[in-house]
DNA sequence: TCTGTTATGGATTGTTCACTCAATAACTCA
DNA sequence: TGAGTTATTGAGTGAACAATCCATAACAGA
């Protein structure tokens, strides 16, 4: 009943996740995003309604797919303590790499939080779902025997949860490949001397 | 010879700090900053050059208080090891007090260093400067018996820094006031625990 | 083949951006 | 007192910003 379009969305909204992830949603112009899509104005705006919309279904997109991403990598491993920690600190030979622009909702929740609602909502689920996660993955690994049967999952997840936004914090400021490296097997060493039974 | 300036220096860099710190550089206007200073736009650009030479100034300025005033807050602690441990959750009764804005320079450097070098040099200065410090208590803890002596302090410093960026981003990321608590006190019972005797 | 609906394309809106120009004012030293 | 130097003032630069207007195009159902 009405004219179909010649794009398809979810490739149209992959480049524009590419662009805000790059350049961050401030420094993404709407200009940039019609490049890069290959949008017209009007069409992005009659699909996606404005720039901050299209920004918060991809965050929202992104960070669904993260936490489903991050639970396959972490399950899959077959030691659930091992699959835990390679995540923290980004280890795992290529599975859970760190991008270089570091992570988006990481990005986004620390430019945005504070003056965006919608951003702080996505972030704080994002929070929540990881803790869930990491502290069912610590109570496997206690049930297997791999660490301390008294430390506590919920406490033990949200210590890990901080770790791993420190060293991405790390990552983003550029302290240099080597020194990075140095932090993450402190990191590493540090949490393993902290659930040893 | 010349005619004197209207305006103190340092007056209008603190005020011109206060609104870098509240908006971030992207979102702070020169106008902005003409209105924080009282300046007009001649005289901020007669006196510092363009806002990001402004920035940058301002940014080095505070990394060198930062530095000093970290390193007097964690040496005043009659213990060397509380008192660092302080400092990494911001935990002092007030004394080193986590702003609602967070720390400037670990905003800027998570903005920023990627595409900025001069930032990603400061960023680069205050991690090594914060490493030293940070390793030189570890010793002295463990010459007091505090804390275990066989772990490397300069690798511990590293994971107690992680530890520090990874808080503040979750106090940034806006998880909330009871949440943020918690996870502090997770971090330090991690921390604890990995360097006990 | 019409009619209704949505998509597209291009030009354009007013606003804000960092920054500059030209004129004048205020000082010091000779 | 006048020459030299720098500070201040206010208006104004072109460029980029998010968003919109308007005319036209492409489809579905009647």
């Amino acid at each position: 009943m009405a004219r179909p379009r010649k794009f398809d969305e979810q490739t149209v909204l992959n480049a524009a996740r590419a662009t805000f992830w790059r350049d961050g949603y401030a420094a993404t112009s709407v200009q940039a995003l019609t490049e890069a899509t290959g949008l017209g104005t009007q069409s992005l705006y009659g699909a996606f309604s404005s720039k901050h919309d299209l920004f918060i279904r991809i965050l929202d997109d992104y960070r669904a797919r993260q936490a489903a991403g991050l639970a396959a990598a972490i399950t899959a491993d077959p030691s659930p303590w091992h699959g835990l920690t390679s995540a923290v600190t980004f280890e795992d030979g290529g599975r859970l790499d760190l991008p270089p622009q570091g992570c988006l909702m990481a990005n986004s929740a620390a430019a945005l939080s504070a003056e965006d609602e919608q951003v702080q909502a996505l972030a704080r689920r994002a929070y929540s779902d990881t803790l869930a996660l990491f502290a069912r993955q610590i109570t496997q690994a206690q049930e297997n025997g791999e660490i301390d049967a008294d430390v506590d999952p919920e406490q033990t997840a949200r210590a890990l949860i901080a770790v791993m936004q420190g060293i991405e914090f790390l990552h983003k400021s550029g302290i240099g490949e080597d020194e990075l490296q140095l932090a993450k097997t402190a990191a590493l060493e540090m949490v393993e001397r902290s659930v040893a039974r």
